[in-house]
DNA sequence: TATTATAGTGAACGGACGGTCACGTGTCAA
DNA sequence: TTGACACGTGACCGTCCGTTCACTATAATA
C-alpha cells in the first residue's frame, strides 16, 4: 500500500473531476477517497493543478498509444453484417468501460477551461472516430460492399450520430438500451443505404 | 438603472456559468461584472444557487417557447437546393448567437450535476434537433423530394454531424469557417445521397 | 546498529468563499 | 413632513479551501 498510492490518487481524481469537475472537487474528499488525509496528498503531488496535468499526460499518452499510432486499426470487414457487429463491439466497450466514460465526463466537462484538455476533447469526440473509420470505409469499398464515394465524409456521417448516442449513455445512463438499439438501427440504416446490392466490381 | 439589475445579474451570471462552470464562479465577480459589490446580489436573490436555479427557469422558458410549441415550424423546403440554404442559415444563427452560444456551453458543463440542465442538454443536443427535421422531411418525401424512408431516421442522420460541428465550434471557434464549411459539404452529400433525381411522384 | 528515505499525520496558515447585517441613501405615497 | 420601501454599501462572520510544516512510524540501506 505504498508505491501504488499514487496511481490510486490518479483513479479517484479521475472519477472525482469528471463528476464535479476540477473547481468542484476538493482535496480533502479527494485524499479521503485513497482513505488518506488532505497534507499527506502533498507528499504524491506539489498540487491540485499537478494533480489535473499528470491526470491530463495519462489520458493523453492513452489515448496516443490506443487509437494515435499507425495500424492498431480494426480489420476490414467482409460483410455488410461484420460492419454492424464490429460498430456494435466498439460501442459496448466505449460505453461500459469505467475510465473511457469518466475520460469522456471529464473532457466534456473541462474543454472551455484547459487548453490540452479542449484538444483532447475534439480528438476523442471527432477527429479520432472519423480517423479509424475512413479508412475503414475505404478498404469496403475497394472489396465492392460500400458505394464509391468520400472515405472522410462517409465516416463522418456514420460516427457522428452513433457519438451522439454515446453521449447520450454518458448524460443519461438510464437511456442505455434505448441508445444502443437506436445505434444499431442507425448502423443498419448507413449499410442499407450506402452498401452495394451485389458484392463484386469489375477490374 | 434599478429594475432591470436583476436581468442584468442573469445575463452575467450565463455568461460566467457558461464559462467556468457553476463551481467555479464567485459571487464577487459576478457582482463586479455588473458593477455591483457582492452583498448588493442578495438585494436580488436570496442565494448563489437561487441564481442558478432562475437561470435555468429562463432557459427552459425560452427553449419552450422558442422549439417546444406545436408549429413555431420551418417551411417545407420546395427544392433540395433550399434544405442547404435553410439549413445554413439555421447553423449561421446557432453559432454566432451569444446566448445561444453560452447556452450551449453551459448545458454542457453542467449536464452531469444538474438534472434540469441534464435533461435540457438532451433537447438541445439531441431530441429538439430531430423534431425539427422529422416533419420537414417528412413533408419533403410528400413532395417527392427526398426518398421514402423513415423520416426520424433521417432527421437523426442529417442533424447529428451538423450538431457535432456546432460543438467543434463552441470548443474551439477558430475552427469555425472550417466548421461551416463542412456543414455545407455534408448538407450537400446529404441531399445527393437522399434527394430523389426526379421531383415526381405517381400516386 | 545507526542512518537515511519514504509515507503518513495533526495542527495551523492565510486567503477566498457564500452569506448577513446595520446603515445610508433616494423615491414615492399618504 | 413623514413613513415605508427599494437599492446599494462596507464591515464582518463562520467555513472551507489549498498549502505548509514539524513530527512519527516504518522499512530499506550502510
Amino acid at each position: 500500500m505504498a508505491k501504488d498510492t499514487k496511481e490510486r490518487i490518479l483513479a479517484a481524481a479521475l472519477d472525482m473531476f469528471s463528476q464535479n469537475g476540477y473547481a468542484g472537487t476538493n482535496i480533502r474528499e479527494l485524499a479521503a477517497a485513497v482513505g488518506l488525509v488532505k497534507s499527506s496528498m502533498y507528499k504524491h503531488f506539489e498540487s491540485k493543478e499537478e494533480i489535473w496535468n499528470v491526470l491530463l499526460d495519462q489520458m493523453i499518452a492513452y489515448y496516443g498509444e490506443r487509437f494515435g499510432s499507425a495500424e492498431r486499426l480494426p480489420p476490414i470487414p467482409d460483410t455488410l453484417e461484420e460492419l454492424v457487429t464490429m460498430t456494435m463491439g466498439m460501442v459496448s466497450f466505449t460505453v461500459h468501460d469505467e475510465n473511457v466514460v469518466k475520460t469522456r465526463k471529464l473532457l466534456t466537462i473541462e474543454q472551455f477551461r484547459d487548453d490540452r484538455a479542449r484538444a483532447l476533447a475534439t480528438k476523442h469526440f471527432l477527429t479520432g472516430l472519423t480517423d479509424i473509420f475512413a479508412p475503414i470505409f475505404s478498404g469496403m469499398m475497394d472489396k465492392g460492399l460500400l458505394r464509391r464515394d468520400d472515405p472522410a465524409m462517409l465516416a463522418f456521417a456514420y460516427t457522428a450520430p452513433i457519438s451522439a448516442l454515446i453521449h447520450l449513455c454518458d448524460r443519461e445512463p438510464e437511456k442505455e438500451t434505448e441508445a444502443i438499439g437506436r445505434i444499431e438501427a442507425f448502423s443498419r440504416h448507413f449499410i442499407a443505404v450506402y452498401g452495394e446490392k451485389k458484392g463484386s466490381e469489375g477490374p
